[in-house]
RNA sequence: GUGAUUGUAGCUCAGUUGGUUAGAGCGCCGGUUUGUGGUACCGGAGGUCGCGGGUUCGAGCCCCGUCCUUCACCCCA
């Protein structure tokens, strides 16, 4: 016997759990499909080569790599293995050739960059699919969670990143949500402070260490900067940087006068001001931040960028997202820009658990019991179970004939609200005893009242 | 990948300085009731104490390793 078990950072979902999260996901798809947003899935692995170098140095760790079939290690061109050192990291690439997929992001580039001649730009698409991280799991991080993206490719309007900060704020309302928070910036403004105060320190390095501000707060980034070899002085003009304010239009006049002689950073504000402009008298914009501190670990974002958080969570960030300009070059198709967002369905599912947000009726059961009392019977029941469907009534028909008192056990257990009995008298009086498990009261009826009733109540 | 932390019945947890046959509550199954549940009463089943090694006359308890859980770092949804 094996017992049982879960690999790390993998869950099971029962029933109860499953109408939660598809109440999620229906909720993020019917949104996405009324932004015209189109389906499209992709393949749980990918080439191994798709996926490595997109992520930067950490994320390539994170990767699943996938074994190859067959006499593997007879197969490796171990010519490329230095001699005897057994270094994991070399061998990989000679035996995995294939790996789960990181995020939804990278495979869409692939899949544009593979189906450019039927796609018609610019291109929305919408994904709901698992993606695998092979990282520690702890709070709100598993290495199997859903994403749901909604991309639009081949358009630099700032129109699609207005409608994605609608999306973000109408798919969190929805779900019964008020305290997200959209963090808005732009990696140009980020790169522009960059070059112009620290021109000596990286730009992954700047944004790895200014993306934690929230985390450690300026003492702990200036340390960081510091050991970087950024000096006080220096320190002291990004310190004006670090906001964290509604956006307005007072902020943004306030910005353009910080960033005027800065051709890179004052384009990057200029995005945000169209989008704001474009925002600014829909409710969505009272929920989006303007957070200089916004950095995003992921390397390939080059405009705005996004990330939606729920201060009182706990969780990090529930939703992201930023534009692209140069994602599919790398597949070869060169001159298309891309915005997309993404929902992390597992921390708002683990956030909507918490809180207990879920509207009653996705949890409530609709369903009819229909009981057969004994084998004469049975033929009746499974009649009847037809006739509810026909009329679109949730019908199960309990499979044999046990004590009723098992029978209606099992309702309970179920949480089904209403039982019909099908037995001999039943059968006599060529009529249905339904039962209401709620009240207790029980009531005859033929099968036209019957349906009646069940719809009624 | 680094550093902590956890594991005893289906679930939540007790278990004395290491000492006979490892307990409770809830749940589950059966009965009181052969056509009436969610309450009550009575009875019952269920454990390789995560796994492997070690110390000991003796280990659920001590030591080592390993896996899983949870958490922080790194990074991220």
């Amino acid at each position: 016997m094996i017992k049982p078990s879960l690999a790390k950072g993998t869950r099971d979902f029962g029933p109860l759990e499953m109408k939660k999260r598809k109440f999620i996901f229906s909720t993020i798809e019917n949104i996405f499909k009324l932004h015209g947003f189109e389906c499209i899935e992709t393949p749980a692995m990918e080439n191994i080569t798709t996926l490595t170098g997109k992520y930067g140095e950490e994320g390539d760790k994170l990767l699943f790599k996938i074994l190859d079939s067959g006499d593997y290690w007879g197969n490796a061109e171990k010519s490329l293995l230095p001699n005897d050192i057994i270094d994991s990291h070399k061998l990989t690439p000679l035996i995995a050739s294939k790996g789960l997929k990181y995020d939804l992001t990278v495979p869409f580039a692939r899949f544009v960059s593979m189906h450019r001649n039927s796609i018609t730009f610019p291109f929305k698409r919408y994904q709901m699919q698992p993606v695998w991280r092979a990282d520690r799991p702890q709070k709100g991080r598993y290495r199997e969670f859903w994403q749901c993206d909604a991309d639009c490719i081949g358009s630099k309007d700032m129109s699609n990143e207005a409608e994605l900060i609608v999306i973000f704020d109408s798919v969190f309302r929805a779900l019964g949500i008020q305290s997200h928070q959209i963090h808005l910036n732009n990696r140009k403004i980020l790169e522009g402070i960059s070059t112009l105060l620290f021109p000596h320190v990286s730009f992954i390095t700047f944004t790895t260490i200014l993306d934690k501000y929230d985390k450690i707060g300026w003492e702990g980034i200036s340390k960081e900067f510091g050991e970087n070899g950024i000096g006080e002085l220096e320190l002291k003009g990004l310190s004006k940087f670090l906001v964290q304010e509604p956006l307005t239009e007072d902020l943004l006049n306030d910005w353009k006068a910080h960033l005027q002689s800065n051709p890179l950073a004052f384009m990057g504000l200029q995005e945000i001001e169209e989008v704001f402009n474009l925002i600014k008298t829909t409710k969505s914009c009272t929920q989006v931040v303007f957070d200089g501190t916004l950095a995003r670990g992921l390397s390939y974002y080059t405009g705005c960028i996004f990330e939606v958080k729920i201060k009182e969570s706990g969780l990090g960030s529930v939703a992201a997202g930023g534009r692209y300009d140069n994602l599919t070059e790398i597949f070869g198709l060169k001159d298309v820009s891309g915005v997309g967002i993404s929902f992390g369905a597992d921390r708002i599912f683990d956030y909507l658990e918490n809180q207990n947000l879920y509207p009653k009726n996705i949890v409530e059961s609709t369903k009819v019991l229909v009981c057969a009392l004994d084998p004469e019977s049975m033929p009746f029941a499974f009649e009847l179970g037809m006739e509810l469907r026909n009329n679109k009534i949730e019908t199960v028909l309990y499979p044999g004939i046990t004590k009723l008192k098992k029978q209606l056990d099992f309702a309970n257990a179920n949480q089904y609200k209403l039982v019909v009995l099908m037995g001999e008298n039943e059968r006599k009086e060529n009529l249905y005893t339904l039962k209401n498990m709620e009240t207790g009261t029980q009531t005859k009826a033929n099968l036209q009242e019957l349906i009646q009733s069940i719809q009624l109540s």
